[in-house]
DNA sequence: CAAGGCTCCTGATAGC
DNA sequence: TGCTATCAGGAGCCTT
């Protein structure tokens, strides 16, 4: 379940073994996974062919690849379980594999970034895709201009998430996953930082106080930063998996799948309720309901 | 227009 | 043993 740390993990890959290197083949080996590049995978793959791979960049869960010297960028989402994975040519296709990049270099077998390496975009419950767009003046692929920034951009504005918490009329598990209010926060970290702020996920935004959103910033910040510390380390090996896999769900979390085991801070058994077609976990005693339920 | 709910998908797992 | 039900959930899209 990758989130913000997971797909910086995968862009910093990106980075290291993609950028500069010429698409040489683009192969399309299922339709939804290009599915939001609407004029078709046939056109995805002509259009890409030829293109030189800029430096990856992302914001919150997307990750992009520019296309240099064209207002253009090849726009990646892993969904739920997407990877991008940089392979050997020779290496067996994954059983999910979606949609394969060679590269020029990889042919003759010269040239930094992974000579005879190839990149696959590996997805198994098709949650992902690739797709191809304009990008706006400053570089943003156009579909994602409604995408907030992420707690991690240096130009993220707290004064302003604080104004935006207060102004809604919602719940803060709700605006912590609105993705136009604060992007990269999914699921479990969103349940991580509200552990650690000792706040209810049902609790209203508009009654927030300024040292509360700070604290939970903060505690964002913290949770996301330290998944990072765990994940970012892993794309640095020879045989490069650039697939995102932090390795902290299985240590560090506080919150996540814990229902029934005791809370790290009080002793007191987690607890899992049903929410929005999915999970919340937390500590009934830590975080307790706002009195009044919206 | 904001807010909330529905839906896409596949595989692991639980239950009978 | 083998079937069915449930769960995982990002985000576009639709309804209210």
């Amino acid at each position: 379940m990758p989130e913000l740390p997971e797909v910086e993990v995968v862009r910093r890959g990106l980075e290291r073994w993609v950028a500069g290197r010429t698409v040489a083949e683009v192969e399309v080996l299922h339709p939804r996974a290009v599915r939001r590049h609407l004029a078709g995978g046939a056109d995805f793959a002509l259009r890409l062919r030829g293109q030189r791979i800029g430096t990856a960049r992302r914001r919150g869960k997307y990750l992009w690849l520019p296309l240099e010297g064209e207002p253009l960028a090849v726009l990646g989402h892993l969904g739920m379980s997407g990877q991008l994975l940089v392979q050997p040519e020779a290496a067996p296709d994954e059983k999910h594999l979606r949609v394969r990049l060679r590269f020029t270099d990889s042919i003759s077998g010269s040239a930094a970034g992974g000579p005879g390496t190839e990149l696959r975009f590996v997805d198994q419950r098709t949650f992902g895709g690739l797709s191809l767009h304009d990008t706006t003046p400053d570089g943003l692929p156009d579909v994602i201009a409604h995408i907030a920034r992420d707690p991690l951009d240096e130009a993220f504005d707290d004064a302003a998430f604080h104004t935006a918490l207060r102004l809604r009329r919602t719940t803060i598990k709700r605006a912590l996953l609105d993705q136009s209010l604060i992007s990269g926060v999914g699921n479990i970290y969103a349940d991580e930082a509200l552990w650690r702020s000792r706040l209810h996920y049902d609790r209203p935004t508009a009654n927030l106080t300024r040292p509360r959103s700070t604290e939970l910033l903060g505690h964002v910040r913290d949770v996301m930063n330290a998944a990072l510390a765990v994940g970012g380390t892993s794309f640095d090996s020879l045989y490069v998996n650039v697939n995102g896999e932090s390795g902290y769900f299985d240590r560090s979390l506080d919150a996540y799948g814990r229902e029934g085991e005791p809370c790290g801070r009080c002793g007191t058994a987690m607890r899992r309720r049903p929410w929005m077609n999915r999970s919340s976990y937390f500590c009934p005693r830590c975080q307790r309901p706002p009195r009044i339920t919206a």
